[in-house]
DNA sequence: CACCAGGTATACG
DNA sequence: CGTATACATGGT
C-alpha cells in the first residue's frame, strides 16, 4: 500500500492520450505496462493504492513514472486561478500525471500515431507487442513493446502485413538509428532540449510534433509541448491563436496535457 | 459512405 | 523560405 498524496488520477490519466499500454480493468483497478515493467494499481481509499509490485519494484520504477517527485497541485492551483479556458481546463484535468515512459516505446509509438486516431493507435501498438515483444512474466497474455533487438531485421513489408502503412519505413528507419547508434537515446538523457529535439528528428517520420511528443513523455521534457490537432484547436479557439504553452516553461508540458484533455473531453459549448 | 484521425515528407512557388 | 498534397488504415 503506497500514499499519494497529490493530485492523482488514475482514471483520467489512463484517458489522457500519452500513453496507449495503460487499462482500466475495473471501477478501481488499472494495469500500466511500461518496457519490461508491470503494473496493477487500485485505489483503496482517497490517497491509498494497493500495488501488484514490490516496494522497491514501486521506488525504482514506478514512482519516477507516475512523476510522483513533481508537485502538480501548485501548477493546476496556479492555472486554475488565472482563468480562462487554460484555468478550466486545469480544473478538469486535475489528476493527470505526465508519465514518464520508455524513450524507445515513445519514439515508436508516436511514429505509429501520427493520423489515426486513439484506439487506432492502441490497436497498432498492442500489435507490435503481440507480433514482437517477449511475454511478461506472470501476465499470462501480456507482452511487452519490443526492444530495438526484438526488431532488429523487420522489413518495411513485415510492418505493412501488420497494418503500420505508410509508417513502416519510418518505423525500419528509426530501428536501425538505435541499433546502430546514430540515434543514441540513452546519451540524449543529458542533452538540452534543443539538441534532443534536433537529433529525434533526423529520424525520418519524426517531425516537431512526434518530436516533442517524446521528450515530454520519454524524457519528461515538461518544456515540451506538442501542437497537434486538439491543441491547434484550443490555441485557435481560446488563445487569440497564439501558442501559449511555451511561455510556462517547466509547466508547460502539464498546463498542454490538460488543455488536450480539456478538448477532448470537457463538455462546452462550440 | 464520406470524413477524419495526437503529422510528415516532398514538391512546388 | 512558406504552403499544398499524398499518404495506409481504421474509427465514427
Amino acid at each position: 500500500m503506497v500514499t499519494i498524496a497529490d493530485d492523482f488520477s488514475l482514471e483520467k490519466t489512463v484517458d489522457s492520450g500519452q500513453a496507449f499500454r495503460c487499462e482500466k480493468l475495473d471501477d478501481k483497478t488499472y494495469r500500466f505496462i511500461s518496457a519490461a515493467h508491470v503494473l496493477e494499481i487500485e485505489e483503496r481509499a482517497p490517497t491509498q493504492y494497493a500495488l501488484s509490485v514490490t516496494s522497491d519494484e514501486w521506488v525504482s520504477y514506478w514512482a519516477d513514472y507516475f512523476d510522483l517527485n513533481r508537485q502538480y497541485r501548485p501548477i493546476r492551483e496556479k492555472a486554475q486561478a488565472e482563468g480562462g479556458f487554460l484555468g478550466e481546463a486545469a480544473r478538469f484535468g486535475a489528476g493527470i500525471r505526465i508519465l514518464r515512459q520508455d524513450p524507445f516505446e515513445m519514439l515508436l509509438t508516436f511514429i505509429l500515431s501520427q493520423r489515426k486516431n486513439i484506439p487506432a493507435i492502441i490497436q497498432s501498438v498492442r500489435r507490435m507487442a503481440d507480433v514482437y515483444g517477449e511475454p511478461a512474466p506472470g501476465a499470462p497474455g501480456l507482452r511487452f513493446f519490443p526492444t530495438p533487438k526484438a526488431l532488429a531485421g523487420v522489413t518495411e513489408a513485415e510492418y505493412r502485413a501488420l497494418g503500420m502503412g505508410y509508417r513502416a519505413p519510418y518505423l525500419v528507419d528509426a530501428v536501425s538509428r538505435v541499433l546502430d547508434g546514430r540515434l543514441n537515446l540513452s546519451k540524449l538523457q543529458d542533452a538540452d532540449d534543443a539538441t534532443l529535439i534536433t537529433a529525434l528528428m533526423q529520424v525520418k517520420g519524426v517531425g516537431i510534433k512526434v518530436a516533442n511528443c517524446i521528450a515530454l513523455y520519454g524524457y519528461g521534457r515538461m518544456t515540451a509541448a506538442p501542437v497537434d490537432v486538439w491543441i491547434q484547436r484550443a490555441i485557435d479557439q481560446y488563445f487569440d491563436g497564439k501558442n501559449v504553452f511555451l511561455q510556462f516553461g517547466e509547466s508547460a508540458g502539464i498546463l498542454q496535457q490538460y488543455v488536450f484533455y480539456a478538448m477532448r473531453r470537457m463538455p462546452r459549448e462550440e
